[in-house]
DNA sequence: CAACTGTACTACGCATGCTAGTACATACAA
DNA sequence: TTGTATGTACTAGCATGCGTAGTACAGTTG
């Protein structure tokens, strides 16, 4: 279900932390969707389970999932309001990359064109699983 | 000129790194114009003379400034087709952002507008410094 | 020459990522 | 209850990387 890149310079519970996130994200994991045991993608990972029990823990500091002990780790259905922080810093990541984007030489129509196709891209579509 | 977070985790060189780069895609670095000596920013920053050397390494690695023995380190005209690779990177990630951004409520028209807006602020105008 | 530039290298202290191992509490089914 | 699953919390050790300190060398400029 998952790959990590021992090569990378970030650590491997944040690979891991951002791989669970963009799952959550595009959908692909629906909200209350049980995540796999620490132990069983620990072993499927061949990595320690301190690992990703780290990464969990790190999810659910910033909100995608949530941990019962004895029952298992979750899917957190978004709250409105609830990322408001996040979704602010993300609105300034955004205009740094465009920005930058702009400086290599892409092209502002070009730029609004490719970010249109992809606000629209699932409208009344399925995804691929 | 620069501000360091000596508690953030991700490491000064790295920092440096981003800060400088900021500056020269948004045109308060000119180009050919002339860095801080490693020695000099050092000294202002208050940290060691290698780590600003790391920084300028990383930056000249990346395409965005060049440095002469005996002479200096400068800010590197951009040339159309060096950061090839760089723009495609950028623009996965701008169309990932989006993603977490829908995810977290955001609307898509509102997206767009805070985009053009952003695209468009400087037609004309003078960087605020 | 002197004084500036970038560059290269070693050594040390320290923080962190990752592993290994152990242990405990809860949930659930036999 | 027992067994097995779950998450969670520790300790300990090792490797890596960051940052510092210090030294040294080469090219540029006056």
């Amino acid at each position: 279900m998952f790959e990590l890149d021992l090569r990378s310079r970030s650590p491997m519970y944040e690979q891991l932390v951002e791989k669970i996130k963009d799952l959550i994200i595009n959908n692909v994991l629906k909200p209350d969707e049980q995540l796999p045991a620490v132990r069983v993608l620990a072993s499927e990972l061949t990595i320690n389970p301190n690992t990703i029990q780290k990464a969990y823990r790190e999810l659910e500091h910033r909100g995608y999932i949530y941990s019962v002990p004895g029952k298992g780790s979750f899917v957190k259905p978004a709250v409105a309001g609830d990322h408001d922080a996040r979704l602010r810093a993300l609105e300034n990541e955004l205009l740094r990359i465009i920005s930058e984007m702009l400086y290599l030489g892409a092209y502002p129509a070009d730029i609004i064109t490719r970010i249109q196709t992809h606000l629209f891209k699932d409208e009344g579509g399925q995804p691929d699983d």
